[in-house]
DNA sequence: CATGAATGAGTGTTCATTCAT
DNA sequence: AATGAATGAACACTCATTCAT
């Protein structure tokens, strides 16, 4: 039970429980415009607004803090992904065209697109951030898509496929679009929505019983 | 067999003609193991069996070193797949599956995989080497691609399409196998061409005017 | 007595007030043996006590180092010098004379003598650091020499002159002994004091209105 | 005697005579915009039209090509001089006056005023060429202006002084004149004959018997 | 004589991490 | 809990000198 007496009360409980938060947010911020190795701390940490001692008491080191930036920047994308599919009862393939117009949105305008880049620029250096990815995030998602294409398969809606290639060969568009604005946006920027919607056509006639079916655009 | 006397062996030898190339491979093996910006010339330099001092007679800069690296690795694939295009008159689609089992066996086998996680995770630091591999390679493979395109929906085999999403669509899956080969194969392996293949099989029902047709794998 | 368990020592020692003197003392004593150019931050890290890096917490290059070196060791005298000119109202050559004999002895004596020969020597280098030195040291040290003269013109005490050729004939040989010092003194050394006498006699005929006056030698 | 066939005449007597004389020319320009230490062989070597290895087929190190262009830069200069006071016969102050204008001219217009500059740089990490300079180049001077002074006082035109005294301080202004002149040219360019001029005025003062006949210019 | 390819030691600067306060 | 002063290892690039040709 809290003090009643406001003289007791203390006088900066500044948002401890904020902190860690506050950091990643500053960490995603400047991995994002330099770079994980080229990041700074100093710059984090000034970005976060603390000392740059003060990181060292959240997070062990640039590497965790990596991590943490990354199921921050993902992981409430994921479950919200999960949740639109077990709760949205339609047909399969209205799903995954929500699904492809999501994840293309989340790409075209925040900051969390910048992770796969970043993740991929890494990975050799730090194998156990390439592991900690596939299993929290590439797996996660994989098997979400996966999930959803078994679906349409045993109600019928979809062919008969391999679907782990059918996963890989969803997400790829999504994966360079995301590593395009990454990399090369600046030179050439790309309209990511359009080029998914157009993806999402070529997949309703590879994977779609009736593919060839006339109406086209509903999403 | 070589004297044993070693102030009979000269310290070094002149190699002009060679050196470029040793170096390159020397680079592109310290590259693909460490990245570029870990990369470290002392260990390029005693990969090549050369000093520091020699790469720096070839190239100016380490960021021209990995151009000439990305040259090497890149360029001579394109004008293969340049000239294939050019010279098989067969059907377009035909033509296209060569040209995707042929990238899939280069990513499959080749170092040269590694160029396009390299060119991603410093594009943002070397802006200037963003622009490079742009006007370097992508435009140069993305033309190639959208001739190919342009020439089946000149010919009636091909669905009039956005033959630029069209391109890009093609080559994601490429480029997310080479990204994958380079930063998740050690935790989860992936059969590139199989991938691939499925891909192409794909591609004939979203791109072929009769794309249904029932002679699926021939390659 | 200090502990002799080096457990017990810390490893270093919060110093933040001290530091940058002692670091500035430390960079004018490796500078005057090594010139500034060949001088490496390495000695001056190792003579002041710190590490490289510490270094960098104080001044942001090596330039800027230098910089901090010629303040300290210059502004000081020539702050004393201008008092010196403030204060003391006798006759203006009396006051000339204290003032070359200050000089002198600054010059015979301190390790400040060593700074104009490595501006000099850096100057061409370092078109900042050339403009820096005239900026701070010249035209203040040429000043404060001009305004005594003009004083002295304005009394009746000294002839009419060009002021500006005057006070660079008065600081030449300051100059050259200063110079002297830093490069010549292995070789032959030389009475700076004894000089500068010989100078103001000189300097007594070539000035004053009665320059031939017989009391020569007072100071 | 020479052979008369004229197909035994080598074809390319290529001034093997000359090369000194071109590469102590190439030196001199290159450590005039550079300084010693910040000169590059690479490019004496270019601007002399030869290759580097062939500057050590005529000069050791650098520093011995350092003294060459010393040499070459100076003692024409010192030889001519000696030859004037050798020759001339008039009163030794008029002497000292074309002695002090030859001087200041070659300070203002040619690339050997440099020299001093360079040397006094280099003195501390090179003893040995201070030593060099010292032998070769001021004592020299020295001596030929104590000569000068000598025989103006043994014929009753001098005062008696301290003539060692007197010759440094002759000199100071033009040592301070080329020194400005490479150091702080570009920041304050200086009028290097009026200010020796001036000088000249100051000695008469001081030096002359009767420095004070209003006979102020002939030069 | 002349060349120029090759060497390799040398150093200013950065930054993740530690730890005295 | 928070700070920020201090650390020290790491690295690209230069250039006088050597020597195989």
């Amino acid at each position: 039970m809290p003090p009643l007496d406001p003289a007791a009360a203390p006088r900066w409980r500044r948002r401890k429980e904020d902190r860690p938060q506050e950091i990643v947010a500053a960490a995603l911020d400047v991995f994002a415009e330099r770079g994980f190795a080229a990041a700074r701390l100093d710059d984090v940490a000034a970005r976060a607004g603390v000392s740059k001692g003060t990181l060292y008491l959240y997070f062990p080191s640039k590497e965790d803090l990596f991590k943490a930036v990354i199921r921050a920047a993902i992981l409430p994308n994921l479950e919200r992904a999960e949740r639109m599919i077990a709760e949205v009862p339609g047909p399969s393939f209205a799903l995954l065209e929500r699904l492809l117009a999501m994840v293309a949105e989340l790409i075209a305008t925040t900051r969390a697109a910048i992770i796969p880049k970043l993740v991929i620029a890494e990975a050799g250096n730090f194998p156990e951030l390439a592991a900690f990815y596939h299993r929290e995030v590439i797996q996660r998602g994989f098997g979400l898509l996966a999930n959803l294409l078994a679906r349409g398969v045993a109600r019928g809606e979809f062919r008969p496929m391999n679907i782990d290639h059918a996963v890989r060969l969803i997400a790829a568009p999504l994966l360079m679009s995301a590593v395009w604005r990454s990399a090369f946006d600046a030179v050439a920027p790309m309209d990511v929505p359009a080029l998914i919607a157009t993806h999402r056509d070529h997949l309703r006639r590879a994977l779609l019983v009736d593919g060839e079916t006339p109406n086209g655009d509903r999403s």
